[in-house]
DNA sequence: TATGAATGAGCTTTCATTCAT
DNA sequence: CATGAATGAAAGCTCATTCAT
């Protein structure tokens, strides 16, 4: 049984401190979230997560095994949600360029209403993605967002707002990119460059430029362009 | 005192078994680089890195002061490195498309060789920049790429294959993410799509969908163009 | 109230299902028996007897108070079963020398049909016997075995099969230890030895041998010996 | 590097409280052996070791590695000493019978003088020789006592004192066993048969009866006698 | 400069037992 | 009678760091 489909919010109009197991365990694993995102795998303490979740650290390992574990329900429940976040965008009932504008500013927007999202696959990445490659949940939920990308780009194709040959996977991980290393790496940016990257001016900017970059890249290519692919050399 | 400048590589030409301080501080620096890589910050262990550096403890701390400063050092000294490599790119020396290809390519082919650099990046992100906010070092070598692909952004405008109003450094960070988050989080995106992004096609598709995007976004944009900004809707 | 006298197997003839306290208990000691047997006093887990049980642990603590005492009810009811097998060999219907040789065999053929028994006495004597010293039923049942050996060695002394000067008890004590040794310590005496105590060609000798051992010391002691007992050294 | 042959006494003569590492050793290794014999495996606490010997948990892992790994250190030097006594106890040196007496005696006595023997020996049993069987140094000090009970034997059945056919590793484990069984099972058999077999009455009682069993049992068999072996009936 | 020994604080995990329903 | 939820105490073990030589 996954937890990954839990709610991520404690559920509302029950009693507290009743003996709920469902309720216990969703704040748990709120609880767990914070700390893992805060500190990674390795730097979350179980402690404090009982002390967040209000409750006994025996709890914690009543309902989810051990910390790793812990953590593998705490990936599966962050992708639940933008998944179903992703479900909602409906990019199929707009034009071609207006749904990929969506969807880049949706990842933007998500990412930075969600920073754990970002701390979590960070640290998941570190553990070169031990707990992930054994999680079933994660590969179902397979987001159908690539294939309804493909759809917008085909369309795109055929109105002639965007160039051929373009594959969804790419660019949905490109899209991706772009906002996360922004976002993820903001303090180590700031730090180097020596500006804060994270003032709303600056941000402002870089959806603009980000929006730019994909849809620059997705316009035909006119006639006899030079800009051909990076194939041609190689 | 910093050790940023510290080469990576043993000291050669140099008689072993000599109480050589430079030396020994190198090789720890290797050591603790490797292991830091490996598992990140909290995971490295103190005991390992003198392992691997085939010293004590002791060391580490007499030359180090402490696992933190020691991390901070390997930071440094990675940065330097890469922005040593951006240097002997000599951006200017061709054309603007070709060195805008170029720095992809560099970008992308300097992320394989050097893993090390994107985990170690990855786990200062966990910790907020922790380390190189207090570094002055890294701050110092701020990378002149960032004024010369200005330039070479100029003159793409100028000779007509780049559109106008692209800021260089959104350029560099845009360029960098696309190969960072392909790369660095490999292992995640492999386990959620169910699909191994680290053959050798894979990597080669990527590299010429990067290429694309960054090249296509960058060609001039015609007359009367829809493809507009995104600050057309904000 | 004692559980000593409860019946080791599943209580046959009563419908399941029901709720029936005195089946639950026999399950909850049946189960506690085999947990107690493999692992011990210490190592045994209250979660593992209840699982076995097919109960929860609530149901251990009712009928039984606390792990403590459950290890007291299952040394009961061993010694309860061991004793009643013992007082159906009817030793006086038989000639001495075979009745003693009865008892070598029951002795060993019990320990190998019955280890637990073994692992139980072994843990128990780790504690010091701190449950049985409690107990008043194990005192109670207290074998008549001894006596019947005392009256058998009586017989034998009067028709010249045995020589005197046997103590029951004592006779009684070495008869069991022979086996209880070799069976209880196999693992460990085949690891020292590096010889395997358990097959059944070693342990047909080893039975051999310790009727021969008995038998032997029984044997009457022919005119002027020179075998006396050690008390004639000290 | 085997610490089976550690001294078991704290090494004279050295300074205290100094950074002297075997002197650790050896004191930790004292300290868990009276730990693990009172307490057994799973009954003795890592916390209560590092007190007995007054230094630090964490020494304990340092030179150790684990509790388990702790436990077979002490069984190896429990073997190793036993062993030693054995080796001083020179049985070729008198005439058979004497020789006989003489290992009853030593086998009797080193129970009662190092109790810890025979509880670790308990646990170990408890834990189906788990520890033993991975130990190449116990096998390694394999006794030669039982090659040299056979030479006694040999000896004895030529000068007429013994019969014939009796294996010397069985002997060797009976004497063991008549011993062990009563001084290991002493609180559980004197809980059970309700009279103290602990007094120096009862032990003398013992040591005399195990002598004359041992000794009655390799008096040679005279004529056609009529107590064969066991073999007899199967 | 170099090194093995030592340490205290704190980590994850386990366990017998009790509570609320 | 029966049960899942909850708990506090303590267990084994780890770690960065310092000491003594």
């Amino acid at each position: 049984m996954s937890v990954a489909a839990l709610p991520f919010a404690a559920l509302p109009g029950r009693p507290r401190n009743t003996r709920d197991a469902a309720r216990t365990q969703a704040v748990i694993l709120t609880a767990a979230t914070r700390e893992f995102a805060r500190y990674g795998l390795g730097g979350a303490r179980v402690d404090r997560i009982a002390a967040r979740a209000k409750t006994n650290k025996r709890m914690l390992y009543y309902y989810f095994g051990n910390k790793d574990a812990m953590f593998l329900a705490v990936l599966e429940s962050a992708y639940a949600r933008i998944r179903a976040a992703e479900n909602r965008l409906s990019l199929l009932d707009v034009e071609p360029v207006e749904s990929v504008r969506r969807l880049v500013e949706f990842t933007w927007n998500y990412y930075i209403a969600h920073p754990e999202f970002l701390t979590l696959l960070n640290s998941e990445n570190l553990h070169r993605a031990r707990h992930l490659k054994r999680s079933q949940d994660v590969r179902a939920m397979n987001s159908p967002v690539i294939e309804t990308l493909g759809e917008v780009l085909m369309r795109g194709r055929q109105n002639g707002d965007f160039r051929g040959g373009v594959d969804a996977l790419q660019l949905y991980i490109s899209i991706a990119a772009l906002s996360y290393f922004y976002l993820g790496n903001n303090q180590t940016l700031s730090a180097v460059f020596g500006r804060d990257l994270a003032t709303s001016v600056a941000r402002h900017n870089r959806l603009a430029h980000m929006t730019d970059v994909i849809l620059g890249y997705l316009r035909p290519v006119r006639h006899a362009t030079t800009t051909g692919t990076a194939s041609r050399r190689r």
